[in-house]
DNA sequence: CGGCATCCTCTTGGATACTG
DNA sequence: CAGTATCCAAGAGGATGCCG
């Protein structure tokens, strides 16, 4: 694409890159995304599975309902029962979750390389 | 990958997402990456190119260098010239970008038919 | 040109307590 | 179980001015 869109006016819904991160950048999303991709979770097990209050998941879920990644189901039942699935918009953020994954091992096996050579040079 | 490895203990260095998210959760992590993956790009330029103050733009390199993925080379001339670079690193998340870019312009189409639709049921 | 130091503001999100 | 309300601390990052 032609860098110049995402020059001089970095704006939300113009850039990809621009619209992409300030969607992601909360410290919830990618993992909350990631958490969802295999189906459908309940409120109670996705804050098991994550480590996260139940007001900060609360809100970050509202966040990503309201930006159309995801959607909210309620089960009339007592007690109540909520479950959270990704949108078609959001099961297509997939790929790039494929790659930070793949990114992620690749950068941590860097950081025990970058470790390694550190205790060594610290011996020697 | 077991999810296990990234459920309650949300380390960085342990699991790839968190890794990633810490790494780029920054406004303009992802920007500088882009910017630098055609090659080398003085100080100066990335300014002009991204839309940032020198003080942002400064810590923000230095970050990034201290994270390893990228470099800083410093030619001594006058009036000094600084150019950036990704390291080996830093150039293998280039696929998490690509996907980004593509991921981005699919979520701003998105985006305008959400607008279109909701303009349609306004008028109606 | 390519920074750094300082100050200051605004947002994110954690803790805690309460509700249907 | 699945939230909401309130309060609060920390950090990101912008503005400005100075320096080699």
């Amino acid at each position: 694409m032609k860098k110049e869109q995402c020059e001089k006016a970095n704006v939300f819904g113009k850039c990809p890159f621009v619209t992409t991160q300030q969607l992601i950048k909360g410290k919830w999303a990618i993992l909350i995304l990631h958490e969802l991709s295999d189906g459908p979770v309940r409120f109670k097990e996705l804050q098991r599975n994550i480590d996260i209050t139940q007001a900060t998941l609360s809100s970050q879920l509202k966040y990503l309902e309201q930006e159309g990644l995801i959607k909210r189901k309620v089960y009339p039942e007592i007690p109540p029962r909520v479950e959270y699935a990704l949108t078609d918009i959001g099961y297509s953020f997939t790929p790039v979750l494929n790659e930070i994954e793949k990114w992620g091992m690749k950068y941590i096996d860097y950081l025990k390389e970058k470790n390694k050579e550190k205790s060594v040079s610290a011996n020697s």
